[in-house]
Order: structure tokens, then sequence, then C-alpha cells
DNA sequence: GCAAGGTGTCACCGATCGGTGACTATAGTT
DNA sequence: AACTATAGTCACCGATCGGTGACACCTTGC
């Protein structure tokens, strides 16, 4: 039509998330890719070589997954001094409101849990990336604690990812409401409450390696 | 073929569990259940009225949730004399050690997190049934306590349940293995961790930490 | 003017999907 | 034997899926 392969690219690009966000991602084919960019579905296979490709260009071109940052919203340092089981509650519950306000990583997370394509591997391999970081950065003694708080934060993390998942269906998961704020409040308290336990020994005025930095 | 009804509603029937076991949810349909089922598919709309309803008898037939008494391997007397986190912990891990064993209800928990039919619907019910049965059977007292243990048990379900789904397709999610019995024996320790809380008070008498012995 | 190459359009392919109408074959009843 | 009800078979439908070949259009360079 306009003979501008840029703005081609982009419509098939912006038309992945525009389904993504409206009719989920099973509805995520060839040619409803084409028909709501208003493109020949040819054009995919020539430009991208396949839906493969586009997806996974779309998944690096996006903001699927939040920055260290915006999970820690206090500065680096203040958070390295508390104790792990504070860090990882920070960590958790930086991470679970960061997600909140992702609708469409929702919608690839739940696509991941199904199956596997390019823009799933894609997202998959930035969380990787990403909780690497986080682990390296500012829980390297994790290792020396006796509780396996990594394990637990992984757990937890699990957990409300899918509630996530299940809030965009359903309304209700075992007693939790997924659908209104004081529900996602419910879960975000029992977040605390499995990371901050005074018998082990993680208060915020117990730091443990206040031994010889 | 043999001209005998209650065998082909029966190999229906089966097909189904056969598909999920093998194939999963995903390629459940009707030629395929025909097709497994070794019987012309128009059969399916004469006895069943149509796959939903083929899925709600296979769903009802079938043996999917673990029954309380598999969950609470002691009696329910001892639990109920234990303190609340102690009684969510016993039910978390039972649920957990109950479900591990049961690939086809993990099949039907990815299906269900991801659309809803008649299958999923009757799962979610016999779920939700036999939550509140145990609520109310071991835990009235919940609402009296400070903190929501109740969230924490849905919480720590979700996540379990999000790591049985993950590990059909994924073997490693947040560093944790999901193909291995050591893994698992990580997420379950993981569970008790979340749990059991001395600064909660009324724990469990933990043998290891008691302090008579 | 002319050829070449990139851009977009269109028609079509085979496979598979859920669903149905028309038929045959068998068993039981009278 | 004739009739009826049911079990099972078969061919086909329209829709949709991913994928491709052929062609028209426009810009650019010669």
């Amino acid at each position: 039509m306009n003979r501008d392969r840029q703005q081609s690219e982009q419509r098939l690009i912006d038309a992945v998330g525009q389904i993504l966000a409206t009719e989920g991602f099973s509805a995520l084919g060839i040619n409803a890719v084409a028909r709501t960019a208003g493109v020949d579905k040819v054009l995919i296979y020539r430009y991208f070589d396949g839906l493969p490709d586009l997806l996974r260009v779309y998944g690096e071109s996006g903001d699927f997954w939040p920055s260290m940052d915006e999970v820690l919203d206090r500065d680096v340092e203040a958070i390295r001094s508390l104790p792990l089981a504070a860090r990882v509650e920070t960590v958790v519950i930086g991470l679970f409101d960061a997600l909140r306000n992702r609708p469409q990583t929702i919608e690839i997370l739940a696509w991941e849990a199904v199956e596997q394509n390019a823009l799933t591997e894609t997202l998959a391999g930035i969380r990787e990336q990403w909780a690497q970081k986080v682990i390296s950065e500012t829980m390297t003694d994790a290792a020396d604690h006796d509780q396996d708080l990594l394990a637990l934060a992984s757990l937890l993390v699990a957990g409300f990812q899918y509630l996530l998942i299940r809030s965009r269906r359903s309304a209700i998961y075992g007693g939790l409401e997924l659908t209104t704020d004081q529900g996602w409040e419910r879960i975000r308290t029992a977040i605390r409450l499995a990371c901050s336990d005074p018998g082990r020994g993680a208060t915020v005025a117990d730091p443990i390696f206040s031994r010889e930095d």
C-alpha cells in the first residue's frame, strides 16, 4: 500500500502486542497478525522469516520485565545491609508489585506455562538472567545460610505468578479474590508473612552479616 | 463393530484419559478422541451430546483429587489438636505429596490455567468443595488468628501447582530443579519453611528445635 | 526508455478442525 | 418373515489453519 517496509514491519510487531493484549496468546497466528496489522501475511515470511522470528523481535523490542531499579525501590546499598530474609522479601514483593502492572507479561507467562515458542523462550531468558543478576548482586551469602531462602523466594514468585495467570480468567482461587485490590493486598501480606520470620534471625534489627565486612 | 454401546462409551472415556496422559490437553479434540478410541466420532455426539459432555463424564468418573484421608495421613483428631500453623503445613504438604503422583490432574490444572471447559470446571468444583471441607473441619479458628494463614496456604498451593505445571515441559524454574527428586525435596522444605514460624507463636513442637530435648 | 529489484496483492494449496446427513447392519419384538 | 429401534460406517460440508507461487506496482539506476 504505502511502500514503506519499515512501517509494515512496525505494524506487524505492534499487531502482536495488540492481539496478546486483547485476545490472548491462543489467538495469535499468522493470519490474525496479518489481519490485525492490515498487511498481507506473506510479508511476515519475507521480512521476519516466519512467525517465530517476528515473536522474537517483538520480545526483544518490548519492555516485558522490570529493571532491577524498578523492583528495588530503595537504593541497592541500603538493601545490601539488610538481613537475608528481608532482602528476599524486598525482591519478591518488588517483583510482585512490578508484574501486577504488566498484563502482556502475564499473558506471555501463561503461554510459557503451557508451551514453548520463540517469545516465551525470550522472556524465560530475560527472567533467568535477571534472577541471576539479583542473586549475585544482593544475595551472595545465601549459600551460607542454613535455610533455603532462595527456594522459598522462587516458590513464592511461582505462587503469585500462578495467581496472576489465573486472574485473567478466574475471579477466585482457594478463597483468594483475584479481581479486587483487597484480594491482592491479602496476597501481598501473605508473601510478607512467609518471608518475615523472627525465628530465622531475620529481623531488620539484627543483620546477619554484622561479622566483619 | 461390536454393537455394544456401553463398550463404545467406555472406549471413548478411556481415550480422553489416554490422550491427556500421552499428548496433553492441546491434542484433545473430537477427531483425536474418536481416532484413539477406534470409534466413529459421530458416536460422541450421539452418546454424550458432544465433547464437553464427554469431558464432564470423564471428570466425574476419574479420581483426580486426593481424599482428605490421603492428604491427612495421621488421623484427623490428632491434627485438630495442633496449632493452626502446623495444621496448615500438614494440609499443604499433604496436598503437595498427593498431587505429585497425579500427572493427569496436573495436566488438567495446566489446562485450567489457560482456558475453561467442562472438564476444568468439574475439577475446579471438586477442588473448591474439598478446600471448603478441609477448612470447616480442621481450621475453624483461622478467622480468629491475627495472621492470614489461609491466604498463605493458598499462595503456597498456587506456588507448587505452578511448578508442577511447568515441570511438564521445563526442567528448571528460578533455580529449582523440576525433574529430580532432590529438586522437589527442596521445594518441600521451602513449603515447610514458609509455614513453620516460631515468631507467629503456637508453633509445632518440632523435635529438632525443641528445647526440652 | 528500459531493466532490475524491492514492495504489496491476490489466489490458491493441502491439512485439519468441528459437525452432520444418509446410509448399512444387527438385534429384538410381534 | 416383517417391522422397528439402535449401533455403527461413510462421505461430505464449511471454516480455518499455515504456507507458497504468480503477478502487479513503484522506485531506482543505467
